[in-house]
DNA sequence: ATGACGATTTACT
DNA sequence: GTAAATCGTCATA
């Protein structure tokens, strides 16, 4: 029987969410039976509504964007760029739609099936361990996360689930607040610190 | 029907 | 460091 996060986990506020999730496991079980997996090392909070940074802000909701509003512990995965797609933990209240970003994971099974699925994407080789999932674009790559997944709940029985973070297996240390990547144009809510990530880690997107 | 825009990544100078 | 890649989505008409 295999541990994973439930309905209490997600039901908190994105920035507590964000930073809990971080030494938590990413896993993502194809169909085959096999498991891709990463402990998560680098996230950032979106605060809805208010939050010029967030896709909810001003309480827009689209069917991009519909499964923001769905209940903690949802999937939020979107499309970007016309070529990346990026995963996001649902939390907070029913119908408020706030969520955790997840940004880098520390490979851990898989590791080959990963190498194989990001190596499809780009010419450099060889393909480093550090290149495998830092990043939200890249993650997505290297655990075979796409639109699919949209809108799946994380705590029931699926190919997509969070693992709680536990003292032997996850890496310890300090985590760091920082502003968020990517959000420069959405003025004083720019500046916040909102992402989150373990100070001394290689596997993390920037630092 | 059209046009503008990405919560990014990659390749190149 | 800069620029290109590439297309689903949304707002406007």
């Amino acid at each position: 029987m295999t541990t994973r996060l439930g309905t209490d986990d997600y039901a908190v506020d994105p920035a507590a969410m964000a930073q809990r999730l971080i030494g938590c496991r990413l896993v993502r079980a194809l169909p085959s039976g096999d498991r891709l997996s990463g402990v998560i090392v680098e996230t950032e909070a979106y605060l809805g509504v208010k939050d010029r940074a967030s896709h909810a802000f001003g309480g827009r909701r689209t069917a991009r964007n519909e499964s923001m509003y769905g209940p903690p512990g949802t999937a939020y995965v979107y499309f970007t760029y016309g070529m990346h797609h990026c995963m996001n933990v649902v939390c907070g209240e029913p119908d408020e739609p706030v969520a955790a970003l997840l940004r880098a994971l520390i490979p851990v099974e898989g590791v080959e099936r990963m190498r194989k699925y990001r190596a499809a994407r780009t010419r450099r080789s060889p393909l480093i361990e550090t290149d495998l999932c830092s990043g939200p674009g890249k993650l997505c790559q290297a655990l075979a996360i796409d639109r699919g997944l949209d809108g799946v709940d994380l705590g029931a029985s699926g190919g997509l689930f969070i693992e709680p973070s536990t003292p032997a297996k996850s890496p310890s240390g300090r985590i760091v607040r920082a502003r968020r990547v990517g959000v420069d144009e959405a003025g004083r809510w720019a500046r916040r610190l909102l992402r989150f990530y373990l100070a001394d880690s290689r596997y993390v997107s920037r630092k």
